[in-house]
DNA sequence: CATAAAAGTTAGCCTAGGCTAATATATTTA
DNA sequence: TAAATATATTAGCCTAGGCTAACTTTTATG
């Protein structure tokens, strides 16, 4: 009586590529939002935001402008090309729709807060239509 | 007119710490249920398993050892310890409890293994027990 | 406008999680 | 049982994503 398979070794495989574009995703949505509320969107303020050194936003900028997402010069301000703004409204919506449907089924706001940032990278777009059917 | 913040800082710390324990709950898990069908669970399985290489998995496995889940001699099969075990079995009511939850709301069994499996990381104890009640 | 403070950059370090290649041990099977 | 095959381990490499400390540049302020 074998039971049941939730998992097999493709999916490990599929989940650990979208992985590494997590943070190029969380980068851009705070990009995306930081830019709403200030003009410039600088280095200071997503070292803030993620709660991690300047150095390690450093870092990562360096990865953003090489996967083409921002430009920024040094000591300049970030800013996104067009494909991180797609990336980032993309991923906004995503983010959104599983927000809004923690909050139907009755998560309450923090913690759907919480939840939908780590589950929007690990949803299909399949479950995603489903779920903004269901808002 | 201020738009709604999705995320903020400490969320994303929380997740951070989250990830770190991730591939371990994937193991325990794995051994888990690769034991049910085997008596000796070996580096080879989770290697298949998992789709990483005898090295890989090799490296993880002393992670598991450090970390008090596993035991295991020099070329000897994996056995969890009762806190492996207990980890293991919490990984798989949870997964369980996403996966028929996404079956309820009419994800494909496909797709719902494939998201089951990178979101049970990313769910609060609260928002599993309302999905436990909605299944 | 000079200087102090804030922000940005660089270098060098760490861990996690992958890999390959070489080697060691176990297991099968001729 | 000896040789071939399968599995396990080790060493060394890589990238991602953190950190601190030292230094540079920009910005604010006395």
């Amino acid at each position: 009586m074998k039971k049941t398979r939730f998992s097999s070794p493709k999916y490990f495989k599929l989940s650990k590529k979208q992985n590494a574009n997590e943070i190029l995703e969380d980068y851009v949505e705070a990009i995306e939002e930081i830019s709403k509320d200030k003009k410039d969107v600088k280095n200071i303020d997503l070292s803030k935001y993620f709660g991690v050194s300047k150095a390690t936003i450093n870092k990562n900028i360096k990865r953003l402008i090489k996967a083409k997402l921002v430009t920024s010069e040094k000591y300049k301000s970030i800013h996104l090309t067009s494909n991180g703004k797609t990336l980032a409204l993309d991923s906004n919506v995503r983010h959104e729709i599983v927000f809004k449907f923690l909050r139907k089924i009755g998560v309450p706001k923090k913690i759907a807060e919480e939840d939908s940032e780590g589950m929007e990278h690990h949803i299909s777009s399949y479950t995603l239509k489903i779920m903004k059917s269901l808002i």
